[in-house]
DNA sequence: CTTAAAGTAGAAAGATCGTTCTATATAACT
DNA sequence: AGTTATATAGAACGATCTTTCTACTTTAAG
């Protein structure tokens, strides 16, 4: 077996506790008794709980890509649209509590960590995929457009709380049609 | 004297520590020692560390709603892009780590308690304000329009720890200039 | 079948948490 | 001057946190 199924079960239940709770709010104890797992099997798996959040922001990150991946067509000709479907999609099936990776930063940041670094490191791959989708649609401000394109995401990720990731990514997607009609 | 200073020194220390490492990421013995306070100041005060929570949020209402109503004119033709402003400039001077309601909400929600209720509650006014706006525009889909600019406002927020206030103000203030141009 | 790896339960250490308590000091007001 | 409210420092409580430890059991591959 290449991969402990007890370690996956950690991840799995680390993520959905972390996320729903906070990752100060969330003691290992909890993660253990939900694993159904022992103390040293955590321990055995993860050098310590700062390092198994690394470890879970980094399945999620594969996730969230995994998302954009299958839905976007880099050639089509509104990868936008589509990305902000695919980001609606996540969202419906595994968000409903804002972004988990500026969490992190929130909640890590400015300590030096590799807590911070990784989660920063999600937001700037995405503003840089942003940013070639951009290119490729021949926009000459493909920073900006990235920029406000990421800013209309991350605005759709902390109004699910609110109003749910169906509704929100409604709005979304009507903004981004209006917006990628009207911007040089 | 109407208020204590302590009292003020307390909320002010508590706001600033819990905004920039969270509510959980925090001890009352830190906000004791940079509030040059006793223990039992803080307990005559407020009657826990959830009351204390709930009073900062309170206090940083307050002063979000002074930006709005300072900056933004109704009768104005254009209140949206004000109110971008507004907010915007609440982000330059008090905001560098995102939403301190929409942290609440994601650290205590669904635990029946105040907290949850004062950002919640802080939110849907948000939304009513902005439906007002929208009506007086003369605006048939209020609601739409209110979520649409709301979520412009949360992006821009989140967005600060990205790349700045001052850059993601911009952006969002480009982007509702177009779609108020191009929103029924 | 044996052996090494992986998992078990649970106690324990050491730190920190929120909260309470005690006992004292300061300041303002009648 | 005396009373009251507010502040003080710091010990103490019980709970919980992360991490480590011990000693036992299961699992799986050679």
């Amino acid at each position: 077996m290449s991969r402990s199924v007890k370690k996956d079960t950690l991840l799995k239940v680390a993520e959905s506790l972390f996320y729903e709770h906070g990752f100060r709010g969330v003691g290992l104890k909890q993660i253990i008794n939900e694993a159904n797992v022992a103390t040293m099997t955590l321990y055995n798996h993860f050098s310590s709980k700062e390092n198994l959040i690394e470890e879970v922001l980094k399945q999620r990150e594969e996730r969230y890509w995994s998302y954009l991946d299958a839905h976007v067509e880099m050639e089509s000709d509104s990868p936008f649209i589509l990305a902000a479907e695919a980001h609606g999609r996540f969202l419906k099936e595994e968000s409903y509590k804002g972004c988990m990776f500026l969490r992190a930063i929130e909640d890590y940041g400015e300590m030096d960590n590799n807590i911070e670094k990784i989660a920063r490191g999600h937001k700037q791959k995405l503003l840089e995929y942003f940013q070639q989708l951009a290119h490729r649609k021949g926009k000459n401000n493909e920073k900006d457009l990235a920029n406000q394109f990421t800013l209309l995401l991350e605005g759709t990720t902390s109004m699910t709380p609110l109003i749910g990731a169906e509704k929100a990514t409604e709005y979304s997607i009507a903004m981004a049609r209006t917006l990628v009609q009207h911007t040089s």
